[in-house]
This record gives C-alpha cells, sequence and structure tokens, in this order.
DNA sequence: TGTGAAACTCTTGGTGC
DNA sequence: GCACCAAGAGTTTCACA
C-alpha cells in the first residue's frame, strides 16, 4: 500500500469505470501495471466490491432514519435478525448500554413504524428511539488520502531517484 | 422503472464489473438492450456513480463512530463546514432540537477527539455526543426490492468465467 | 515491478423487426 | 423496445528489462 495505491482507490472511488490506461496516466503508469495493482488491491481485499451508488427517491425509499435499539440482553450475535429486515441498510453494536444503532431507509414514516413493530420482535430488545432525517447534507467514501491529481508534481522530493 | 431495470440494479450492486451480456443473460435481454437501459439509469439519475467499495481498515480508519451535534443556530445551509473535516463520511440534518447527525471514521480515538474539537469550533455548535461503535453487523446496498430473476440459476455463476 | 505489444473481449453504434 | 452484427476500444497476458 504506497501512495500511488491510495491515489488509484481514490480515482476508482470516483469513477470505477475509467479505463486503466485512463488510470495509469492519471498516477504515471502504464494502463497494464495500472491493472496490476488494482488486481492485487483486488485480491488483497483492501478493493472489496466494485458497486453501483443508487439514488434511495428512486427506489421509493426516501425516508431516511437513524433508531437506536436498546436491549435487555447481549446481542453481540444477533447480525442475522437485523439482516433479516431488508429496509435496514447498517446495523451497529455500540458502547455503552447493550444497544445496536441501525439506518433505516423506507418509502413513508409509515413503514418506518413498520420497521420498529419488527424491530421490537427481536428477541431482546426492549425499546427503539427514532431519528428521523430532514436533509441529508452529504454520503461520501471515505478519504483515501490526499489523492494529488494530475500534474501534482510533489516537490520537496520525496520520491527516490530510481537508480539503476 | 420497471422489474428488469430493478433486477439490473441490484445485479450491478452486487458486481459492477460485470459484462452487459452476462447482465443480459440474466435478465433475459441481450447484450445491447441491458446496456441500453443501464445507460438510461445513470442518464436519470438513479444510478448516479459507479465506485468501489473500500476497507476502512485498509486506509487506517479503523474507529467508526456517530456523533450528535447540537447547536444554538439554523444548521440548515452549513454543509460546507462539515465537508471540510475528511473524515466526516455523512453528516445530515435531523429532526427535534437544531442538530446535525455525523458518521466519522478515524484511525484512533485521539484521532476522534480532534475531530469533535473541529466540530466544536463550527459557529453556532453548542456540544456533541459521540458514540463509538463496538462491531459493525453489516453495512450494505439499499434492497431495489426481489432481484431474483427469471429462472434464477444461481450455479456456477458468480465468478466469471475465465478462459482462454 | 514496470513497459510495450499481441490476442482476445467487450462495448457501442447501426439496421431491421 | 429488442435482437443481431460489425468496428472500434479496452482488457489482460506475456516476454523482456
Amino acid at each position: 500500500m504506497d501512495d500511488i495505491d491510495r491515489q488509484l482507490i481514490a480515482l476508482l472511488q470516483q469513477d470505477a469505470t475509467q479505463s486503466y490506461a485512463a488510470l495509469g496516466k492519471a498516477v504515471g503508469l502504464s494502463a497494464g501495471a495500472a491493472h496490476e495493482r488494482v488486481r492485487k488491491l483486488r485480491g488483497q481485499g483492501v478493493i472489496r466490491a466494485t458497486t453501483v451508488d443508487v439514488d434511495p427517491a428512486a427506489l421509493d425509499r426516501g425516508v431516511l432514519a437513524f433508531v437506536l435499539v436498546d436491549s435487555t440482553a447481549w446481542m453481540g450475535d444477533r447480525a442475522e435478525d437485523f439482516a433479516a429486515v431488508p429496509e435496514i441498510q447498517e446495523a451497529h453494536v455500540i458502547a455503552g448500554s447493550a444497544a445496536v444503532l441501525v439506518k433505516v431507509r423506507t418509502s413513508t414514516t409509515e413503514r418506518l413504524q413498520d420497521v420498529l413493530r419488527r424491530l421490537y420482535a427481536i428477541d431482546g430488545v426492549s425499546g427503539t428511539q427514532a431519528t428521523v432525517v430532514l436533509e441529508t447534507f452529504f454520503e461520501r467514501p471515505l478519504d483515501a488520502g490526499q489523492a494529488l491529481p494530475l500534474g501534482s508534481a510533489r516537490l520537496g522530493g520525496v520520491t527516490p531517484a530510481r537508480r539503476r
């Protein structure tokens, strides 16, 4: 994982449909070399998948809410119970009282209520606190470090001269 | 947006590196027709981008936290202030008291503390409540509806035939 | 590990149904 | 709106440095 790898990741996060030729040019490598690096990043599990980002509203999932799930029992091995609810996009075990935080997307607030009912049905769940999102400022890929684009010749010369 | 479109979206969410030929076969269409549908979905903004999903730990962002940001002023037009902090992956305006919920990924809890300091520096911010995630059950693409195609022969199929 | 070129796929437009 | 087909582009491999 060197700096070029991080640049490749940042470029792919922005647009994974680019050609390896374009990718290579952006980081100063040939298409073949860029391809080989990306292939390794996939193999190592650094790049877990290539996916598409879909507009929730277009799939009739315009309502976003975060729900804090309180429980009386240990929830650490209950992943499947949450995964069984398709409207739940994320589920995290959090510090504090035995609790889980879930991110939910539904078509309407009525359907949100329905999700809450299904959460209560999970064994050990003692309560929920739903927080509805009014506006999403942004949701973005995680920062891969400074991906200095184009002709960003790093002054200061960290790059070692290639001697042979 | 018919059922075939939803199937295409679900397939692309799973693996956007598939060929249009494979995509078409999965939904019972020719490669050209599948391509045309995906092209339109992109044009309509239903598919917003094609990206890669990166392992946060590999980018040294192993600590995940949700932070509730309380404020004394209206925050609805402060998106840039939050976007300026690279560790913030998501920022949402939520119902209730004037507040924002942000999702933060840092390398260590010390860096998380540093992010909190920068949040306090934003004009109008009066407090923060951070919740650290102990374990993530799952994070997945939003459900595009039942994606099981026609004769959903999930036989040999996930790995693209690599013949040569 | 990277380059350059060759072999092979896929994408992507055009035509007809 | 879809199937079929052809040309061009991109991917992927391999010998060599």
